[in-house]
DNA sequence: GCCGAAGGTGAGCGAGCGCTTAGAGCGCCC
DNA sequence: GGGCGCTCTAAGCGCTCGCTCACCTTCGGC
């Protein structure tokens, strides 16, 4: 999975699920232009214009602003849940699901930065409903995150003081990568995804820290 | 200095450098206004009005809404350094440094959350030469921390792989706590602090990790 | 070939933005 | 005690924002 042939050059996004073909252009731009500028330096103007529209044209498939973040922030989440789950619910010893759901985490975090910088970020630029709907999706994260935490417990092979704690802590670091990880810096997201899981297994005990990235 | 009297409860600053007095109430306003809704979000009339003058009077002691912004900036990044420069040039071995490096800046972000959020998540909001400027005080800090590691991997005292990917990963760890913290949470900011200097001591394979928190 | 729905445009509305200006209040030194 | 400098306000300027509206084009069904 870690040599997955995935194309992060350039950011391409697989935003199939949303239709018609101008919604969809709409609102990729719209993720472009939140990832760079934050939700509210952006204007409706500059995303109609990066999708080759008029302003009004966004009024036609969305309508507001805001309905846009809430779409992106939900198909955002979505995915980053649905590949915590895959990880957390797979074969494998505590050591390996934890060390899969990290590095394909942190992965998605560094390949899909500007989406996940949108959904990770732009939270607070939701109205209440719509952001006690992602919050649920975001509790679903750290309930898969620390089951495998609880798991690694019982079986043995972690030694952690502070299960939710930590927890925190690993899903943080993993989230704080869409901040500073830059596509021109010198490491691919394939690496920081290795390099993360290491450093995860040993802040959860594992003795095989190592063995994972082989 | 775990067990520093400081007052975190309603994060009050010390901003007394900021003179007279009218323009700290100004800056202390507006750090609450940033770190609640973002800089884009926030308007000048916010801002007087938390600091109880009319919109006009910001103009008084600030040229414009940006240099406010500058000046928090710029002041909190001093700050952060400070606090990873002390620890990072005190006495002691390279794990109990790193301990009081992390312990320290996680309490800081935490119990000054407001001024970590806006010193940490604003810096795009500023301009090209004002960035630039704390930028470089941005990379101070990576230094600080990038050193005890190294000095820790010289001395036997920790093992990494790749020492500035962990450099970075711990900054990224204890920068996140502005993000999540929840003053009105389960966690003390002290609390934090020694979770996080133990994981992070897990993090760089120093063998006593658990004797720091003692 | 005509029609209605779907998708698009240009112009512009009301509101709120960052910021400016003219002038009022007030303490302080000579 | 009168002039001056510092601080602050009320009013508002010019602009851009999110969003709307009247109208235009395209196209499949009959």
């Amino acid at each position: 999975m870690s040599t997955a042939a995935e194309t992060t050059g350039g950011d391409i996004e697989p935003w199939e699920e949303v239709t018609p073909d101008a919604a969809r252009r709409l609102l990729v731009a719209a993720v472009e232009a939140f990832a760079e500028r934050g939700y509210h330096a952006t204007t409706t103007r500059d995303i109609a214009g990066r999708a080759g529209m008029s302003p009004a044209a966004l009024y036609i498939h969305y309508k507001t602003k805001e309905e846009l973040l809430h779409r992106i922030s939900r198909i955002g989440h979505d995915r980053a849940l649905g590949i915590l789950r895959t990880a957390a619910r797979g074969e494998g010893s505590a050591t390996e699901r934890l060390a899969d759901a990290v590095s394909s985490f942190v992965r998605w975090h560094a390949g899909r930065r500007t989406t996940a910088r949108v959904v990770q970020y732009e939270l607070d630029a939701l109205g209440p409903e719509a952001r006690a709907e992602i919050v649920a999706l975001r509790r679903q994260c750290d309930a898969e995150v620390r089951g495998i935490i609880e798991e690694g417990m019982a079986s043995g092979e972690f030694e952690v003081r502070d299960v939710q704690g930590t927890t925190l802590a690993v899903l943080s670091l993993c989230i704080d990568v869409a901040r500073w990880f830059n596509v021109n810096g010198p490491r691919t997201p394939d690496e920081v995804g290795a390099l993360y899981a290491d450093l995860v297994l040993r802040m959860v005990g594992a003795e095989d820290a190592g063995a994972a990235q082989r």
